[in-house]
DNA sequence: CAAACAGTTCGGTCGCCATCGAACTGTTCC
DNA sequence: GGAACAGTTCGATGGCGACCGAACTGTTTG
């Protein structure tokens, strides 16, 4: 009668603090090498070896071998979506201690989830394309409209294309630091991917975090209706 | 820098067999003595009070007492779509073993999934609402078309009432047995709730399973374009 | 009140696994 | 070839947690 498949095996291998700090890391949706997850989880390497070993076992991460280095990343989308559902339920934990412990500003303001935007940016983007009429809420579920459409190929973005993969072409994701909902799926990814591209945003070198530059700000204001600059002092306003 | 919260305290809390196979069990939706729990688990009732205490202290199931009985369900949906989640990337594992281990006739015909229906059925069910112009798919994006709203309004189902809760109105989830979609989301435990009520499906007194009844399958037929009948005898051509 | 039963707490045992130091393999770079 | 470095394997240690038997609390039933 097992439709109990193993889930806990798979929830064994995250149930490790520094295996689970490992996976975090990789929630950028980069690669990285065996030594600077060890640093990461602040851990040795040796140790770090084997807690690799197991999340690759399980399918949770991927190799990619390049010489001497070995560089690993998340396995698949839905891993990251995993990931999510853990953070989610365990971030209730941190409603009680009122603010996400340890976030850093820029984190907080704007980061990447695995291959999507989130944070403050993440959030503020989804209510502007909505307010656009680019996107279409009910209750939680999201659409693309006609204007949208078109609003998205103008970015370079094959609307089309990606209507025809696996993965969602909308998917609510919610904030872990917001507590609301940004913008995920493969539109989402996509988005993230020509906002770099474009020179708007640009990846801190460590870690989860974005930068949002000046080309970037001029263009959230005038195209998506996002005025960033008074927000960045609305850490004020969580007060 | 911690955007990566204690997800391992509640994969820790989902790490053991026993404990993965009573959420597992509670994942019909339904709420079950701590003593039925440990039959499932097959554990004694000592150990399986310490297991409980474990999972009700990560917020993952929520007690409900009644003189000295006291019933578990699962705290929330959220819980459900992790619990989705693991059985997907675990049973990635299942794909090798051909058959899903295990699984009775019954379960994979139609089974609930929390509070939606799976199984062949609710594969089906997906596909004949989107086939009858009631649901639509963009990649695997789905939203209720005008026609649709009519449709289930006549079925008993307030659809404005379900987009005004926090939850998703429809969201697809990826089937263990079927490796295709079926419909989750508000929509999803609506249609399941409506179809019990109508007798057209009945819940098996233990576990998931669900059984279509002649009345059900008249109805999917008619109204829904489904002919289970043919399908019963499935099984040989999945061979 | 007594018997039966659900659920819990306690104490002890056993096994697994995270960790690190040391030593090994294999690649790069000079 | 040799030094430096990424990654791994091995072995030892220590701690945590799953498990059960026994005993306890509290509720229902006769």
């Amino acid at each position: 009668m097992n439709l109990e498949p193993n889930i806990h095996v798979i929830a064994a291998a995250l149930a490790d603090r520094s295996r689970a700090r490992m996976v975090c890391a990789l929630m950028d949706g980069r690669a990285y090498t065996a030594k600077e997850l060890a640093y990461t989880a602040e851990i040795t390497p040796q140790t770090a070896s084997a807690h690799l070993k197991v999340l690759e076992r399980e399918g949770l991460i991927a190799p990619l071998k390049s010489g001497r280095n070995k560089y690993l990343r998340l396995a698949s989308p839905a891993v990251a979506q995993l990931i999510e559902s853990l953070s989610l339920l365990s971030s209730s934990e941190h409603v009680r201690r009122a603010k996400p412990r340890g976030a850093s500003p820029a984190m907080l303001e704007a980061r990447s989830c695995y291959d999507h935007i989130a944070g403050r940016l993440g959030v503020l983007l989804l209510e502007g394309l909505c307010a656009l009429g680019y996107l279409e809420r009910s209750g939680d579920d999201l659409s693309v409209t006609a204007a949208g459409e078109d609003f998205f190929t103008d970015l370079g973005i094959d609307v089309a294309g990606l209507r025809s993969l696996r993965r969602p072409l909308t998917r609510c994701c919610l904030d872990w630091t917001e507590r609301r909902h940004h913008l995920a799926g493969s539109l989402g990814a996509a988005l993230m991917t020509q906002f770099i591209e474009a020179g708007w945003l640009v990846r801190e070198r460590n870690g989860r975090a974005l930068r949002v530059t000046a080309s970037g700000q001029k263009v959230f204001a005038e195209r998506f209706g996002l005025n960033l600059s008074d927000a960045e002092s609305a850490e004020a306003l969580t007060a």
